[in-house]
DNA sequence: GGCAAAATTCAGGAGAATCCCGATAACCAG
DNA sequence: CTGGTTATCGGGATTCTCCTGAATTTTGCC
């Protein structure tokens, strides 16, 4: 039996792709998250076998949420469900550890497969998204150069800040001194070489760390 | 029994709500399509009781779709399936001739209680969505123009914030005082209801006035 | 294990930005 | 002429940011 946590901000996502995998004999549904931060808690309380894990996300968005996961839990699979098959997801995904993308216009029965492919330690990718893949590893092939690596803490305050977060607001979200958020930003800020949250937040959508909208 | 066609660019989703619904006694899927062109076609061919629509679809989006839908077929109930309550998407597909607007991020029961809401000839909208639809009508009985209009040098002083410009720099760039910038920025995020300059830099790149690179 | 580097946390104080009040002047429509 | 809109500023209280410095924890490596 495959146990299965389903992290998606959007409910009636989740109740489908519930419903389509309680009808798998060998599947069960163990949890549901409806953002980043809680699908990292549930995952270390309920130690799922795999989680069904959306790419963007509020709070803490699922390229990092996968991170935390595959270090702190390693024995938990992540399968990333997006709606993109952008470079930019597609690679952190991957990077970030998890051990299968597909896409949500797929089949359910590609979903299932993709499940069944990565409990037998295998990775499972959308035809898809295989393309993607391909390209970005022939560029590192050529050109492999990483400018300005931020942490983890540095990145999950990046996406409060440009989703409109107040420092003293994210103190108090992350349980949080407002002086250590002042050092995140000016840390990021010195880092990317930014003058404004303006130019954080260009930043944070061109990387796909948070959206235009919402 | 009703007959419901899903439009939805999302073959998985698509399986899920046809999984949840089948389960409903009184609604049957007639039919599914994953663009709003074909699900204009597909309502001509099965003329269904219910369009579940979704607002973001290539080819053909979700507003125009439901405008040809109830044009060519009042008969047919449109109902919108949407990830976002953004006011421009609610107004649009009502103005389309939407007969309800629920969030993606609902419960199974609210879809079902919607179908039925519609069924019966009224109007159905995710709470999460009232709030969104009071705002504009709000809006619309105050000021009779377009909503959020800013004015010339409120949106120069918008694009200078959403391109990093320091408060003070843009009283410099204009030779203006400090005090006229802060006034402006205020207006500015009164009127659009933005928060940060986070928001108001997001709000600046979807209305085209900047630009996420630069 | 042990050491060095990196990451994460926080404080004090000066300066800058913001917020909330109000005000003046130009302009245009009824 | 009156009223609304736009654009321009100021005072003062509050809040945020910037700079310097540092303690603690985690990580990488031999």
């Amino acid at each position: 039996m495959t146990r299965v946590l389903l992290a998606d901000d959007h409910k009636i996502l989740r109740q489908g792709l519930r419903t389509l995998l309680e009808q798998e004999k060998d599947i069960q549904i163990v949890g549901e998250a409806d953002n980043g931060r809680s699908s990292v808690k549930l995952t270390g309380e309920l130690a799922p076998d795999v989680v069904i894990m959306d790419v963007a996300m509020p709070d803490l968005n699922g390229i990092d949420a996968t991170r935390r996961i595959t270090e702190a839990e390693p024995r938990t699979r992540v399968l990333a469900l997006s709606m993109h098959s952008d470079g930019r997801y597609v690679k952190g995904m991957l990077q970030a550890g998890a051990r299968g993308y597909i896409l949500k216009d797929c089949a359910a029965e590609e979903l299932t497969h993709a499940i069944r492919t990565v409990m037998a330690g295998q990775i499972y990718v959308s035809p898809g998204v295989t393309g993607t893949i391909v390209n970005d590893y022939v560029r590192q092939l050529t050109a492999a150069d990483e400018p300005a690596t931020l942490t983890r803490r540095e990145r999950e305050v990046l996406q409060l800040l440009a989703e409109g977060g107040s420092t003293a607001n994210i103190a108090a979200g992350l349980h949080l001194s407002v002086k250590t958020i002042e050092t995140h930003r000016k840390r990021i800020m010195d880092k990317l070489d930014l003058r404004s949250i303006a130019e954080l937040t260009k930043y944070a959508i061109r990387e796909g760390i948070t959206t235009v909208d919402g």
